[in-house]
DNA sequence: AGGACAAATGAACCTCGGTTAATTACGGCG
DNA sequence: CGCCGTAATTAACCGAGGTTCATTTGTCCT
């Protein structure tokens, strides 16, 4: 199935989608990594998530409801990715369990990263949140600017100079 | 199939799970209200969610691979809810192609949920949840008390009640 | 009506992170 | 090597929210 859908090859800094786009499609990270963002109306930026190879990503509203994407995706390496359309996976699957079943462990997943990231929000310290990220993605944590951790983060990249500093 | 699930009753206070149990159920509210929170290690309480009648909530890293629950559910009101294995309907789904894509939408709709979720804590400010959560949902801000309106989002009921004094 | 307990508000003080702006690395690259 | 643009750090100031504790407002109960 994933075979058919189309190759994509970014370079840095170009976009897969941006905010307020109609784009319903599932890409599937096969090398490289992407920076999921959101901006707000004042301008400011927000890392939602990075997709490292291996990654597979989508809006969900648009996804499954055709809305406009609530973020943008961006190239942050060199990337290739697989672009397949929703509604082609979704329609096949309503023939084929198999495929059915996939789209399940795929949402699952999904549903499970987002829990993590709603309970490290809403529990966790900033401070608390970096040294999860470096422990648990200490790849990740050396191929992307300070900016963008501290964006992910929740904070500005002084403030996590400073928590870098207490850390020692 | 949902027909199948067995009947759950609940008094206030009483929990459907305890953070850290093994329950591998979907729940589906058919009336009162559940509320979804969890326990730091310093005793502080967070709420993740509430779940008015017609909400269906399940923790997903228990559905998905049978690990504890990341966090408590319990009755805020008198409640009736289906539980229901995920296990069951999980299996249920590799043969009913009707059930796997009503799986489908169930963990689509979640994931949506849990996308918002994200982006509101991510890069909206205390005073913007709290008034984003009175106009998406006036009548959860009146049958919760001020104190779990607040863990909602995110801050203290003393923070919440100088905000609230700040709109007038 | 009065009493008792919980919920909500208010005030004083503190801390963390935001803001702004200056300063110091750290690459390319001519 | 020295120049220049970007990233990272540091500092000074400010404001939102946390903490602690006191006070007010409810609400239920008899």
């Amino acid at each position: 199935m994933v075979k058919n859908g189309r190759k994509v090859a970014l370079e840095v800094g170009d976009h897969v989608f941006m905010q307020g786009d109609s784009n319903s499609n599932i890409y599937f990270v096969k090398s490289g990594l992407l920076k999921a963002y959101y901006i707000r109306a004042d301008g400011k930026e927000h890392i939602k998530s990075f997709l490292p190879e291996g990654s597979i990503i989508g809006s969900m509203v648009a996804l499954v409801d055709g809305d406009p994407c609530t973020f943008s995706l961006v190239a942050n390496e060199p990337t290739t990715a697989i672009a397949l359309p929703y509604k082609v996976l979704a329609d096949a699957a309503q023939s084929d369990i198999e495929l059915a079943n996939a789209l399940v462990g795929f949402l699952g997943t999904y549903g499970k990263r987002k829990e993590q990231r709603e309970f490290q929000l809403l529990s966790l310290s900033a401070e608390d949140r970096y040294a999860l990220l470096v422990e648990t993605n200490p790849d990740i944590s050396d191929r992307v600017s300070q900016a963008d951790l501290a964006s992910y983060v929740g904070i500005t990249p002084q403030a996590l100079s400073r928590i870098k500093r207490r850390l020692k």
